[in-house]
DNA sequence: CTGAAAGCGCTAACAC
DNA sequence: GTGTTAGCGCTTTCAG
């Protein structure tokens, strides 16, 4: 009746002031009645239990809601947990990815957990996650040296996703072909009659798809005919940036009639810039973004972009992370198509009245 | 000189094939010649360890390279990792969120893991989270009633955002003053002279910061008189739904003078779907939108919004949840101050030549 | 100030 | 088929 329980004797550790007591596989074990053992077997599956003491067992733990500790699971075999790291947050397209790994996963044990590479380092989420004994990693979009990957893909199941390198073999990996995404927006371009085509491409590069689209976009432009066009501006993911670079691109006497951004931000970001300046989008220069993300759909945007099938990705990469989790030695690569969604900011037909450009 | 292992009796667990073994405690220890519970001292910089054997410790440690194993820490006392619940990912107001959590952990020890409700329910991810022994939760946007929240605090030191619960004890929460973010709104808009002010909500809305924004809209419309111009719609987050009910409320005979959306993505749909009706923003229908996302910034979408400063509300709630971790037991509940950034969206003499609207 | 010892909850041999 | 047992790596008393 006193609504101050009787201050502990401090026997538990600060961090669990209120935890109240887990339901832990001997509590199941004695209300089944049985041994706490025959209770962990059926947990995992295991070869041998009968179906009546599976019965049994399986009463018991919807009956007082048991859940196993994963702590404890990861210090003799596995969490079921994987991990996936992303560079950041802010890009819609990530969410794709999350999504496809979320249905990969659906049907089976395994939960995920995420970590983002803002202020800690790729590094240290890797080793957090690892400490965490989670089962494997997917790792999006890293910017670390294939070597230090494969190190860390000799201490735990590995799928990158946006990281092309020639022939890993301790980790697997899943990309879009960026060479062919880059192909098909110079083709694009070259068909609405375009010739100065320009791309604003990012810093940081380290292993990136940024070196392959920059390939695929030279070498498509040289194909074209148009070596001599050849334009690519670097800018890193700040807003300034990229403000600052466009501005330069645009005001500049040989402004390009097309730009390629690496990514739909970097585009949407552009078009400001250009109808700040008075131009006129696709008229006086032409988009193009990288990723179809939801924001290009937008009249005001009518952004063409590249779609690589995020969703698709992040299915494949925890598919390829389940079977090495599971045994598979032999490294796999896969590499999947992109796919141009043509919208108004390329083609003057499409742009509507009263839309982007004002009356014309 | 084999460099094909002798095939271990395959003694380690399947999820485990490769991990080369880790660096534990007592190989610290016995680089370092102590005992292993000295070191475990040093870590968690426990009472009464002589400088000298703190040095010898901690060199040891960087030598072997050594980090303490989450998941065994998690079973005795802490893991030193929090976890945060976001309802989806695609919302880049989740994204400052992260980083201002990031940076209030950023100079301790915690580290952080995120969790993303879209398949999995939220139920599932924090009992997954209790089950990897994480220290405490912050729960984002929460659709999950005020009762099992409770609950959770009971089991887990927890903080929400973006849930307004009248007086929880169990737990800690953070929010933006979603009330006066109406307020705010229908002010602007009255000052523009505008009176036929409808409002975009959300289908789902149990405890989320919805209900607040839609009470402070109704009570600031009565204030200014606007009593009979109330109308509230409420879609999914489903882009066609959004679509429908916006174009609903477009082509009714009645058409609002100003749309206020309860999130910045919504807001940029309704512009969209605005200018494919061929009307212009702002002079035949205002719209303004709720967390003030990068996109609002673009020159197309000019979109004003209501800054909830995501940043400060994730470092806060962070700086709360380390505290209950660390042993309060008072309840806290933070409310924070919004502001208003208006932008072409609702302002006519904002809107540039050349962009939207077209010329006048 | 330091070290020995007892588990945390679970998995996976191994014995019955 | 089922139960017994030995740890996984660490924290935290409690003796020295």
């Amino acid at each position: 009746m006193n609504d101050e329980p009787p201050k502990e004797p401090a026997r538990r550790p600060p961090g669990r002031a209120k935890s109240a007591k887990r339901v832990t596989i001997l509590d199941v074990a004695e209300d089944a009645q049985v041994s706490f053992a025959a209770v962990s077997k059926v947990i995992r599956d295991a070869y041998g239990v009968s179906d009546a003491l599976r019965a049994k067992v399986n009463a018991s733990i919807e009956k007082l809601g048991y859940t196993p500790n994963t702590a404890a699971r990861g210090l003799r075999g596995r969490t079921f947990v994987i991990g996936t790291i992303f560079p950041d947050f802010r890009n819609p397209f990530f969410s794709d990815i999350a999504a496809g790994t979320g249905s990969a996963l659906e049907r089976t044990q395994y939960q995920s957990c995420f970590g983002i590479v803002n202020l800690s380092s790729e590094q240290e989420i890797v080793q957090s996650m690892i400490d965490m004994q989670l089962d494997g990693l997917i790792i999006v979009g890293s910017t670390t040296e294939a070597e230090t990957l494969s190190d860390i893909g000799e201490k735990i199941p590995l799928v990158t996703i946006g990281h092309h390198v020639p022939d890993v073999t301790t980790f697997d990996t899943v990309n879009n072909h960026d060479r062919r995404s880059s192909q098909l927006v110079v083709d694009h371009l070259v068909e609405q009659g375009l010739k100065k085509i320009a791309m604003i491409s990012f810093g940081i590069q380290n292993g990136t798809v940024l070196i392959e689209r920059e390939i695929g976009y030279r070498t498509q432009m040289e194909r074209a005919g148009l070596k001599r066009e050849i334009l690519i501006k670097r800018a890193s993911q700040s807003l300034r940036d990229i403000q600052i670079t466009t501005k330069n691109l645009l005001e500049s006497e040989q402004r390009p009639a097309a730009i390629f951004c690496w990514t739909d931000f970097v585009a949407l970001e552009v078009i400001s810039v250009a109808e700040s300046l008075g131009l006129r989008v696709p008229n006086d220069v032409a988009i193009v973004g990288h990723d179809n993300t939801m924001y290009c759909d937008f009249q005001q945007n009518s952004l063409t972009s590249i779609d690589q099938g995020g969703e698709q990705i992040g299915l494949q990469a925890a598919r390829l992370l389940v079977e090495r989790i599971e045994g598979r030695q032999t490294p796999e690569h896969l590499v999947l198509q992109p796919r141009l969604v043509a919208r108004g900011s390329s083609m003057a037909q499409c742009v509507e009245t009263g839309s982007k450009g004002g009356v014309s």
